[in-house]
DNA sequence: GTGTATATTCAGAATATACAGAATAATTAG
DNA sequence: CTAATTATTCTGTATATTCTGAATATACAC
């Protein structure tokens, strides 16, 4: 029964998880690991999830490099095992950091390149790209802040979560 | 010369744009717009970006649809005029109101609806799925939060990237 | 109303992505 | 070292997405 749970699970994360960049394969790997007690093979993975051993591979090297997934090697055993690690908060400051580093590490690495290139220019549209410079700025500054340390950004999401 | 600049903003925005749900023709025209001083016809941005004017069109709608991009229509002229409004702020919280709504909400609610199907059972994996419903939760909160009042928004941002 | 300029929608072509399965590489036991 | 087992990479195919250009609709001038 607690089957019926882990499949509708799979499903709607596999759904989701084209929404931050996993295709869905990758998604549903990742799902299968989260609601997973132990570390499992690559075979068990593929074989659940009706997919061929190359993809699992695949999904799973990716998994890795977004640091939400790590391999466990066993003793006496050939085979590789891989789990999702049991915290949430962790995976989610994993998620969050990879999605900085590709989302608005490039942009604001690219703006801040433009406007040095062109700092006696003015115009309306350098102003703009100054602004969003500025506020690129603020959230990356944020973003460290908050990805340095899991604990104090937990307790300032905890704050302004609660705050009225 | 400006013209270079332009250019190499469309590039890079085409490219971050993927990464956020637009594909790269919708990512070039905001960009165009962005970094264009008035608004521009469609015909304009057609000829300027070298799509078709059918893709230019549902581009365009898209755009409108996440609210960064506004039709203007001027009077004894019966072209549209497209711009993107000039306060970078309010598109910030325009992109971040889409993406909550696209991303955040559906998780979280097929979260909620998975555990209330099954509220009465245990086991480590059901831990797992309460855990992560409570941390999108305060997620969600904050978002709402932020989302409902901008002004106040901006002095949480600048306080929390200020702040030693 | 008619004719013209513009915008939108749509079908199918072009392109990009995801996947299975084969080929290759790596690892380990003996 | 060799053979056996598992993991990874590669290649061609299936699928999905994006884009164009034509068809259709809409708005406006007269």
């Amino acid at each position: 029964m607690e089957q019926k749970l882990k499949e509708k699970f799979i499903e709607s994360w596999g759904n989701m998880g084209s929404l931050w960049g996993l295709n869905n394969s990758m998604a549903r790997v990742h799902a299968l690991l989260i609601a997973s007690e132990g570390a499992i093979s690559l075979d068990h993975i593929a074989k659940t999830l009706n997919i061929s051993r190359g993809n699992a591979s695949m999904c799973l090297k990716e998994l890795r490099n977004w640091g939400v997934v790590h391999r466990v090697r066993v003793a006496g055993d050939r085979r590789d095992y891989y789990e999702a690690p049991p915290d949430i908060w962790s995976m989610f400051f994993a998620i969050a950091r990879e999605r900085k580093r590709r989302e608005m590490d490039p942009l604001l690495k690219s703006l801040k390149e433009m406007l040095r290139s062109r700092e006696t220019e003015g115009g309306e549209v350098t102003e703009r790209l100054k602004e969003m410079e500025k506020l690129l700025s603020t959230m990356d500054a944020i973003a460290e802040k908050l990805l340095a340390d899991e604990e104090t950004a937990k307790r300032v999401f905890e704050s302004l979560a609660g705050a009225s």
